[in-house]
DNA sequence: ATGAAAGCGCTAACAG
DNA sequence: CTGTTAGCGCTTTCAT
């Protein structure tokens, strides 16, 4: 097996068999102006019957697109994700939102992983870009709260879209984190708890603040007191959570109802109490964030806020593309609607 | 929010700062000849210095390598899976493997996605080529059996590997299916069963034929009677998991237990199971294949066969990337071992 | 062991 | 409206 030479068919070919100049061929394809119709017609003719494909490397020498947006994921958290097997479905929903809506415009979308604690992000972040040449990157949390590569991006130029992120520069993308910590905390409220207990997510996401402050604002609207010692500090991981979950519930006056910032925080708490016999939701309410497809599958059933990922990676594709065929787009963060999805891990406390 | 202009530092600028001719330094990118320790330790030093990296269209368009390797996969299904949130995390493996392997290379994998069933495929396929121009292509499955892929690679000669296909041309990696269903056979032979059911997968894949047939030599290898009305069609979905369970358990003399050869399906049988009234593993063995995260946390987990995807996805990679090296590398089908899991839907025959 | 020249396929200036 | 001329950053020849 040998390499497979190059492209067959070139803008040459292409110009030849439409007896035109190469000029007006690339104008055919980049939609440029000032080709009559005729002449138009003729070229995708032969670019039709050729089968021809312009090559993105070569676009991207002549020109100034490359035609790629570089999405970046935080390396550890997700090789361990794809390692555990654990059902984390946020790659996926990147995926089927972001390279996709690139597909519809021409466009790739290359992913890779940077390690965000890494001394060396900025050299990393630098290493892609040098490589790629992306028109954008798509920064996933917690890089799209990391100061390091915002400055170095901006630095460099370089059009970039935070997902999961409402403050700071640039185009931002997000679902109200805050409003939706709210609603899981009114649903509980409706529900008739008021010992209610948070576990948060890491501090190297700003959404872990917002959500934070969001079942705060709630417990503050429906007149119950504030207490501190029902918030528990996690960060995402199952072992976290269990953690949290353990010294929420050995509390003198324990939560009748737990609200963690991620499904496996979630899935630790209803392991938690499964283990010291609490019955769940009869004795313990549990809302989860995220609604991975594991939730769905426990038992019970969790409640949850889904997070609209794959439409996020998709607003900030298209972002991104417009602004790189030169659109102005708007610079406001822009949230997009969540879901509380009502399973059956939520009932009235016992009491 | 404009584009980026060009990539800072160049080759030019690295030759500059070493002083040495930008053939020097292209020897020293490229682990070339001819060149002293001592240049290249500069040549080194100035890289380091500037955080110089090679634009890979540029390389694309001068030499022969694009350092790029397109994975294959099919369109609906993916789609269907990401859409759902099944917790199929084929594509997750697929990239842990694959990703990572061509990043130890400095390649990077780009994921597409084409229809097997679109009378356009040959098409597809030509237009991704010609648009990214890979220095080699991963077929996942179904598309490794696809022969108008296929004659279309060979026709361009561009190198491929099939994941999850035995046979055919080319280099291919796969795990032993008619073993790995053997395996699952012999597990409930042992425990006693003799009434077997097996739901097969889609016929677009080889492995599904495979998989039967090593179902039945277990089966006689025990000397058990192979009986076809045992054996149930099936797509990999969990409809058809579904229809083919109702109709095996409707059976006059219905089967104990029931290989299926996908999650889906397993789950599918699962729930038809439980729908009948019967206890799993009681009344009823279940045994899987793929080993999705789901499968871990259904009631019972289910004992599974697990698929070594980004095994066979590094693999694939890692012969590809040698291929286009230059090395010669075996065409026979490697075979990657399995894991057989055993979980709680299996036991011992009740009657 | 090193350098110089040519060219990959395309777009961006310019001309006409 | 269309064609011509230069490169883009790199790897190939081919010289030296």
């Amino acid at each position: 097996m040998s390499g497979s030479g190059r492209s067959p068919v070139t803008i040459k070919h292409v110009a030849a068999e439409a007896g035109v100049s190469l000029q007006t061929v690339s104008r055919v394809i980049n939609d440029g102006p000032n080709v009559r119709d005729e002449i138009k017609a003729r070229v995708r003719a032969a670019i039709e019957k050729l089968g021809y494909v312009p090559s993105l490397a070569a676009r991207r020498m002549g020109g100034r697109k490359s035609y790629l947006l570089l999405a970046l994921n935080d390396r550890d958290r997700t090789i361990e994700g794809w390692r555990s097997g654990d059902g984390t479905d946020w790659v996926d929903q990147m995926l089927l939102g972001g390279m996709l809506k690139c597909a519809e415009h021409g466009y790739r979308m290359i992913f890779e992983l940077v390690d965000t604690h890494d001394a060396r992000v900025e050299r990393a972040v630098s290493e892609a870009l040098g490589a790629v040449h992306p028109d954008g990157v798509i920064l996933t949390p917690p890089h799209g709260d990391n100061p390091v590569i915002i400055d170095f991006l901006q630095k460099r130029n370089m059009p970039f879209a935070r997902i999961g992120s409402q403050t700071g520069p640039g185009l931002a993308v997000a679902m109200d984190d805050g409003l939706a910590a709210s609603a899981a905390t009114d649903h509980l409220l409706a529900l008739g708890h008021t010992r209610i207990g948070f576990i948060s997510g890491s501090e190297d996401y700003s959404l872990s603040g917002a959500r934070l402050a969001g079942y705060q604002s709630a417990l503050q609207r429906a007149g119950v007191a504030i207490d501190p010692s029902l918030v528990g500090p996690g960060d995402f991981t199952f072992a976290s959570g269990a953690a949290a979950t353990r010294t929420l519930l050995a509390l003198a006056d324990p939560p009748t109802a737990i609200i963690a910032s991620s499904d496996q925080m979630s899935l630790a708490a209803l392991e938690v109490a499964r283990s010291l016999g609490l019955d769940v939701p009869g004795q313990l309410s549990i809302v989860s964030f995220d609604d991975t497809p594991l939730v769905k599958f426990s038992r019970p059933a969790l409640t949850a806020i889904r997070q609209p990922i794959a439409a996020m990676a998709a607003y900030a594709a298209d972002m991104l593309i417009q602004a790189s065929n030169g659109e102005t787009v708007g610079t406001e963060a822009r949230l997009l609607p969540f879901e509380l999805i009502e399973r059956a891990s939520t009932a009235p406390p016992s009491g």
